[in-house]
DNA sequence: ATGATAAGTCCGCTTGACAGACTCAGCCAA
DNA sequence: TTGGCTGAGTCTGTCAAGCGGACTTATCAT
């Protein structure tokens, strides 16, 4: 019996990283403008100009992420004409773009936890409406506990291919 | 009294994006190889070169990777020597690392909806130890109430600047 | 000594980001 | 009707980054 370094072998290396989940979400969101983009739309700020201007993004740049992200069903095109003026273009969260909702928390809370500023939290997630409390995450398993993230632990499920 | 267009200049114009917390995250793990790395790490591959292989990272970016992601002490360096071999370098995440859990569980979460295999998902978080039930992350409010994503939304916090 | 392996470094090519100028369409004021 | 303004792009040349493949170094096994 070998001096154990925790898993000699990790269970991981027997499965296959090609239909990886968090490569796939990574695929439409790991970018680093694609991120700043969705910021904006999220708080509200929905126009080309407008976009471009508050996240700093290369006209190009945001051209080319607005489509891709129009592609992959995040946000869609919504023309509209304000009166006594042109049509222009606002862009809006789709439903699928709504439900990255907890992402964006979970990222949030974790870096006021992490990477906080002397001035507070320049944002925070709020229960529209009349409750208007602070909105967090919190991990459940189906065993009705509340796992702190040490107890937690990714598993290959149904879709795993061995490689 | 105009038409209505939701609001016409968005609460969020008036506010920097300067310190803005989604962006402080996103310099930190909004890289495409960035997130690869992690989710080796995260699934129990600690080592160099079995990193590069399941993640296909070339090597120079991910030996520019880990080191970024020390800095940001994410992940640590662990030098271990099994019986008979000599000293390796493992690549383990630190408590900062481990409470990046509920984002990853809720990108996971996202993309089962929007992103689904026909084989079922690949990949499960689950409760360590004998529970070991699914896990998941729920918005909840300090009202009390767990809101539907469409009631979320993004306010600035003390932290905000007027630009 | 020879070979194997982990963890890098080095090199040259190509791709993508970037800033800045230009375009185009519709509205507005003169 | 002409000229200007603005939002939403496109075009262009430069430059940094990613990339695959070869090379390097240190340590251990035979």
């Amino acid at each position: 019996m070998s001096t154990a370094v925790s898993e000699q072998v990790p269970e991981a290396m027997n499965w296959s990283t090609e239909n990886c989940t968090i490569s796939r979400t990574m695929d439409i969101l790991g970018d680093k403008w694609t991120f700043h983009v969705l910021r904006e739309v999220f708080v509200g700020v929905r126009r080309f100009e407008d976009i471009r201007a508050r996240a700093g993004v290369p006209r190009q740049v945001l051209t080319e992420r607005l489509a891709a992200l129009i592609e992959r069903g995040l946000i869609r095109r919504h023309p509209y004409r304000l009166p006594g003026q042109r049509e222009r273009s606002e862009y809006r969260l789709t439903q699928a773009g709504i439900d990255l909702y907890p992402v964006l928390v979970a990222m949030i809370q974790w870096a006021d936890q992490y990477l906080p500023l002397d001035s507070g939290p320049p944002i925070e997630p709020r229960h529209r409406g009349d409750c208007g409390e602070r909105v967090t995450v919190v991990m459940q398993c189906e065993g009705g506990h509340e796992p702190d993230p040490r107890e937690v632990a990714f598993r290959p499920g149904p879709g795993a291919q061995p490689r």
